[in-house]
Parts: C-alpha cells; sequence; structure tokens
RNA sequence: GGUCCCAUCGUCUAAUGGUUAGGACAUCACCCUUUCACGGUGGUAAUAUGGGUUCGAAUCCCGUUGGGAUCACCA
C-alpha cells in the first residue's frame, strides 16, 4: 500500500521550528517509499484563525522544497484540504458513533457545578452522566433543538495497547482516558474527532505527530475500532526543546523559520540541521540536502529523547552552506546587505572576500562598515607587535606605499601584493611592516575581512589613495 | 497530584551484551597566514544514581533522582 503522510497545522500565522520538523519528518517519510505528502489545514477553531496564516505554510514548504502531492490549493482525491470547508462531514459520523455505542449526546452545556445523589461533583469528561440517557430519549431531545455536545463514550475497565514506532508498546488504563467533546455545540468536530475521521477519510497510513499525543491516541484508537476501520501506523516525535526545561515555543519569543531566514539562515542549512534534531543518518556525514534525505531517510533511526535546538551548530551548518554556494550565487544574495555600500565599490570583490568568513548574511552588514566610511581611530592603532609596527614604521611606510600605487598599472590582488612585496623587499623590512599600516590606513580596523591588498581592489584605486593621503595626513 | 514518556561529553548524537565508549558543534593549543576567517593537526570533555541478571552491562530488569508531556466545547 502507498504510503500517505499529512502535515496538518493550524494556521496561526507562525511556522515554529518543531511543526517544521515534524513537517519535515512526515514529508520524508512519505517520500522515502514513493509515498504522498498531503497538506490539510485544520482551522476548526475560529477563534484562533489569522489572516494570511495559510500563505505562511505555504511558501515556507515550498522555499524549503516540501512540495506537497495533495493540498487546498492543489486539490486532490481526498478534499476538501481545510477543515473548515468539511464541517457538514463529521456531524454525521459523530452520530454513527453514537449509534455504534462510542459516543453519546451530552446535555449538561457549560454549566458549572452539578452534583449527583451523594453529592460528589459530577465532572462529565471524567464519566458523563447523561451517557445513561436512553439513545431514543436523547434523540428527542435532540430533535427538539436542545443544545447538546457529543462526547466519546468510553468503558473505563481494561488497558489500551497500541504500538508506536518510536517509542514501541504504549499501554494506558482505559480508566485514565476523558470522555471528551467530539463534536462542539457550534455543530464543529474538536480536534480529536476531526483529526480520525480525516485521517481516515484521507488514508493516511502514517500519522505522525509530536509525542505530547502519545496519551490521548488510545482515544482515537477507540474511536478507530467502533467504526471498524483500520488503525494508522503511529509515529510520535520527542519534543524541540529550546533548553533543557523549556521546549521551543512562540511564547518564549524563540525563532521562527522565517525569523532565521530574516537572520540571514539559509533555508537549505535550517532543514539539514533540523533534519538531524532526533535523527541520524548512522554513518558519519552530516551534510545532505532534503534530495538525499528523500533518498536514505528511516523511521528507524529515529530519536525517542528531546533534543535541544542549539542555534551555535545551525550557525556552523550555514557557514558550511554559505561557503559551498557557487560565487554568483552568494553574490546575489550578499546585494541586498550592500544597500549602503557605494556604487563605485568592486561588490564582485567584496564579496569573494567576504564568503569564507560569514556564517550568517546578516553578518555582511557588520563586516562591511569600513567600506562605507573609515571609521575614527586613534594612531595607536598602528602599533603591532608582532607585525613589528608603530607610529613611526607607519609615518615613514605610508608616503612609499602611496607612490608605488600610485604607479600601479595592474589593480588586481596577486599585483598589489606583489608590488607591496618587493617595496618591503626594497627597503629591507618585513612583509608585514608595509601590509599592515596599509590595511589600517584603508580600513581604520585592527581586523578586516581580506588583506591591505584584497581592500584595495574593493576600494578601487582613487579611494585607496584618497584614504591613504588622508592617513598620511592625519599622522602629520 | 494521577498517568505516560525520557536519561551517553556543555550541545546534537554513534555504539542494539564484549569498542582504548566513536563523530560533529562549541572550547583550548599548535600549524598555515599581509590582520581576520577558511583549512590542517592535536587536546580537554560523557554512559545521572543504587541494586540486580550475566563470564561480561552504556546496552536487559527493578528502585531512586532529574527532566518533559498530558489531564479544554485549543490544536
Amino acid at each position: 500500500m502507498k504510503t500517505r503522510t499529512r502535515f496538518a497545522p493550524s494556521p496561526t500565522g507562525y511556522m515554529h521550528i518543531g511543526n517544521l520538523r515534524t513537517a519535515l519528518y512526515e514529508y520524508l517519510i512519505a517520500k522515502a517509499s514513493g509515498g504522498d505528502f498531503i497538506l490539510r489545514i485544520e482551522d476548526t477553531d475560529q477563534k484562533r484563525y489569522v489572516e494570511g496564516a495559510t500563505e505562511i505554510i505555504y511558501n515556507t514548504l515550498k522555499t524549503v522544497g516540501m512540495n506537497w502531492d495533495e493540498g487546498p490549493d492543489i486539490g486532490g482525491n481526498f478534499g476538501p484540504y481545510v477543515q473548515s470547508e468539511r464541517k457538514d462531514l463529521y456531524a454525521p459520523y459523530a452520530h454513527k458513533l453514537v449509534e455504534l455505542g462510542g459516543a453519546h449526546y451530552c446535555f449538561c452545556g457549560e454549566r458549572e457545578e452539578q452534583y449527583d445523589e451523594d453529592g460528589n461533583e459530577i465532572i462529565c469528561k471524567f464519566e458523563d452522566p447523561c451517557k445513561k440517557i436512553p439513545l431514543e430519549e436523547a434523540k428527542k431531545r435532540v430533535a427538539s433543538g436542545e443544545p447538546y455536545v457529543i462526547r466519546q463514550t468510553i468503558n473505563k475497565t481494561g488497558k489500551s495497547k497500541y504500538e508506536d514506532k518510536v517509542y514501541g508498546i504504549i499501554e494506558i488504563d482505559y480508566d485514565e482516558l476523558d470522555e471528551g467533546v467530539l463534536l462542539k455545540s457550534d455543530g464543529f468536530p474538536t480536534y480529536n474527532f476531526a483529526n480520525v475521521i480525516d485521517d481516515h477519510l484521507m488514508e493516511i497510513t502514517h500519522v505522525v505527530r509530536g509525542n505530547e499525543y502519545l496519551p490521548s491516541t488510545p482515544k482515537y484508537n477507540l474511536m478507530y475500532d467502533t467504526f471498524g476501520w483500520q488503525r494508522p501506523v503511529y509515529v510520535h516525535l520527542p519534543t524541540v526543546m529550546k533548553d533543557a526545561q523549556h521546549k521551543l515555543s512562540k511564547r518564549n519569543g524563540d525563532a521562527s523559520f522565517q525569523d532565521l531566514v530574516a537572520k540571514g539562515y539559509l533555508p537549505e542549512a535550517i532543514i539539514n540541521y533540523i533534519a538531524l534534531l532526533g535523527w541520524n543518518p548512522g554513518t558519519e556525514e552530516e551534510i545532505f540536502s532534503i534530495k538525499e534525505l528523500e533518498k536514505i531517510f528511516s523511521v528507524d533511526r529515529l530519536n525517542k529523547s528531546p533534543a535541544i535546538f542549539d542555534i551555535v551548530k545551525l550557525t556552523w551548518m550555514n557557514g558550511v552552506y554559505i561557503r559551498s554556494l557557487e560565487a554568483t550565487k552568494f553574490h546575489e544574495l550578499a546585494l541586498p546587505y550592500y544597500k549602503d555600500v557605494p556604487s563605485n565599490v568592486d561588490m564582485q570583490a567584496l564579496s569573494s572576500v567576504l564568503q569564507p568568513r560569514i556564517e550568517t548574511l546578516a553578518q555582511i552588514s557588520e563586516q562591511v562598515d569600513f567600506i562605507i566610511s573609515v571609521p575614527n581611530y586613534g594612531a595607536e592603532l598602528y602599533i603591532n607587535k608582532k607585525m613589528k609596527t608603530d607610529v613611526d614604521v607607519a609615518k615613514g611606510i605610508l608616503p612609499e606605499i602611496k607612490s608605488v600605487l600610485q604607479q600601479q598599472k595592474e589593480w588586481t590582488n596577486e599585483s598589489l601584493f606583489e608590488s607591496l612585496k618587493s617595496l618591503a623587499e626594497k627597503l629591507g623590512v618585513k612583509n608585514g611592516q608595509v601590509l599592515y599600516p596599509a590595511r589600517i590606513a584603508l580600513s581604520g580596523k585592527e581586523t578586516t575581512p581580506g588583506g591591505a591588498t584584497e581592500i584595495a581592489v574593493i576600494l578601487g584605486k582613487e579611494e585607496t589613495l584618497k584614504r591613504i593621503e588622508q592617513a598620511i595626513a592625519k599622522l602629520a
């Protein structure tokens, strides 16, 4: 049978990293066996609906390359794929479940307190008195227009048992299960019900979701069993944590996918990183494209303990991706970050020095400041023990550098380096005694991306000479 | 609190009864080098704890401790 998995987010306007990882594993489980990946929007809670949220979901999935085979926008044989459009479909199943004895009508409403004959408080979800109302009577009350919900009926004896692909056998006493609401008084299903109906109707073979559903899964199994439907394969995923105590969450202000992208992380790197948060290939390789993951992914290698999201490692991995980019591609991605850079600057050259030095695109801004304008600096910047330079060395060498550069015909890194190196030889000084002062004069910074000659190339001849002259004037 | 789940370097993880407990990030040192990066080499660093079972336990069992999840007309 063809594997079918589904990603079923609710449109809250935010693509959480944990959700993205769940989607990724759902996608990979399907694709690893040539199956289908389905997108379903779960918007039964109208209060939480956020405008534009579905677009964020579409865009995120598209930019990371998780293409869905069926979904609200492209349709499919099992639509509609938005739960609110499926509204009318659930109630008949709920009523049918009542007929089958798996659920009952409850008229308690939202009234606060009820007590039985012994004065004990009645809590419907635990043991609903309404389930004792004869079915015929309950149906009459429903027909007469009395408000009601449909609650799951649970026989509180015995133990439930099921197998999860990552956690193994899970056993829970039926007594622990709540008689929860399946169909709300507004006629909408709750997640607990809609999810079972939809997964069955859409022929989902593998239900993949966060492990917070581990304890409620027996309730879903009861429904599958009562309807006589085959239970899906369960794959419950461990939580993605922010630290040892807290899960990653919107409430804590933790980064979403879009936040990370805005900070200059590449979608490919994000996907690669989160794929490894709770899964490993069994080899020592760790750089994978989503296409490669599709080939090697296997549920067996999913981990069951929670994993802490480590931005430091993601950042390293992002650096790996940035470095492996084609130079032209990198330049294209870097361009938006050059908006304050003067147009006479050689931006291609800038990109080539930046590419091996940054780990996120946002770091470009910090690296590029001195290109825009020379920061204020004191003469003591020329003092460097290792390079054997000080203010006097700089005073002596800068005019020499100026005249060499003025005569320089070919303005490339190699030829500039050659020229300055032979200047050092001619004067009998160390290379650093020429190059270090030159870099300070050109950048006003102790450390820069690239060396003096690379900066000169980026700046161009005119600006380079201008900066050297300014530095000489400053020292005079 | 009841129930369920989890537990290997700081972090992500490998090792499914026999390994000097391996790799990656981070960190430290050194090398390379016109600074900074990149790259290279090496180091520090882990089986939470107490009992079993076994010739042998990170691995299997029980307890303890620690952590997480769940107990809505939210998903």
